[in-house]
DNA sequence: TCTGGGGTCCTCAATCCC
DNA sequence: TCTGGGGATTGAGGACCC
């Protein structure tokens, strides 16, 4: 979708229409969610960029607070109009999907088709790329944008992009750009030819035959359907860093309530417990601790991620404080633990 | 200018077990 | 009895994405 936030908020606001619109929070630490096309154009604001130099730059900008309400109903209407369409959708966050046109006829028809569909239903317009992976796809969506349709095949986006830098490919960040950029690999197609045993062994097996495939626009990931839930947190960033463990502490307890409380909405349990927390000098802690029995009981999460905190002790002023649950049970898990009661009354005794 | 919140996946080391 | 490979799990840290 393009400039997602921005744009349900322009069709909630028409008089805005044709002035920049930056979606972000109030705080002094808020950074900027979505900046619509006008407010890109005229003074490079973008999504992450610290909301006070957004102000700075555009004070006349139109500042908006986000609602993800809003945003999540606007996302459910436009994934349904793929899923009505297209059988294999994987959904990846509000904005984004990646669709399966395996076997269909004429996928720029359909597409053509589908992107009619949500401008009518919404009103939002939308980008898209066709191509033989995900990762071209995706690639292709950004040529388009805003409101594009783009086809392009792997030899085409390598004469492309190829001489680009490494970066254009999502995966290399500015990190693994950095390191490239080290070893003399300047582009794409320089980091396609770079020898793949070397890039292995400096990356390690998996990152190094992952690089090796992107810098020659290889991509085999299926698109799946469903993604299942791996982790759950609540974090929050303090206006001001906090030194007082006592304030920490009651951060953490009402975050631990907040977090079980929207685990149960899911029904999901998890076995690992964990805190995260980022000092005033940027540096991040995380320290978890397993439980035998999946839980989202409170009082049982709560005792263990107060000790990770006290345990911890910051050496330093928080800047940010988290609690996260991870490992949930599993269907699996689940069908065991229905059958061992099962199995115990089975035994004598 | 001073960096959110909520996630995923990878690496590496330690440990346990077969 | 000693040695070692390898899988699974845990815990910490980090890169990256929307």
């Amino acid at each position: 979708m393009d400039a997602f936030y921005a744009s349900v908020e322009l069709r909630r606001h028409p008089e805005l229409k044709g002035k920049p619109v930056v979606v972000c929070g109030s705080g002094p630490r808020a950074v900027v969610t979505t900046a619509s096309y006008e407010a890109r154009k005229l003074a490079g604001i973008h999504s992450a960029m610290p909301a006070a130099v957004a102000r700075r730059r555009l004070p006349n900008a139109v500042y908006l607070p986000p609602d993800f309400p809003a945003y999540r109903e606007a996302s459910a209407v436009v994934m349904d109009v793929l899923r009505s369409n297209v059988e294999v959708v994987e959904v990846v966050g509000l904005d984004e999907a990646y669709l399966d046109l395996t076997g269909i006829f004429s996928p720029k028809a359909t597409m053509r088709r589908i992107k009619a569909e949500i401008r009518e239903l919404t009103g939002l317009t939308c980008s898209v790329g066709i191509s033989e992976s995900r990762l071209l796809a995706k690639m292709t969506s950004e040529l388009g944008k805003p409101n594009g349709l783009v086809v392009v095949g792997r030899e085409d986006a390598l004469a492309r992009f190829g001489t680009g830098p490494p970066g254009v490919v999502p995966g290399i960040g500015p990190k693994t750009a950095e390191r490239l950029e080290k070893l003399g690999i300047g582009s794409l197609a320089a980091l396609g030819e770079w020898d793949r045993g070397d890039l292995e062994a400096r990356f390690g097996p998996r990152s190094g035959a992952w690089l090796h495939a992107r810098g020659n626009l290889r991509d085999e990931t299926p698109i799946s359907v469903s993604r299942e839930t791996k982790s759950q947190s609540v974090e929050t960033t303090f206006d001001v860093d906090v030194a007082e463990l006592t304030a920490l502490e009651r951060t953490l307890r009402e975050q631990t309530e907040e977090l079980c409380r929207r685990l149960r909405k899911k029904d999901l349990e998890g076995r690992s417990i964990g805190i995260k927390v980022r000092l005033d000098d940027w540096t991040n802690v995380t320290r978890s601790q397993s439980v035998e029995s999946p839980t989202n009981d409170p009082e049982v999460v709560w005792p263990i991620a107060l000790d990770l905190l006290r345990a911890y002790d910051p050496p330093r002023p928080v800047r940010l404080l988290g609690v996260r649950l991870a490992t949930f049970g599993d269907e699996a898990d689940a069908a065991a633990e229905e059958d061992e009661p099962q199995l115990r009354l089975a035994l004598p005794g």
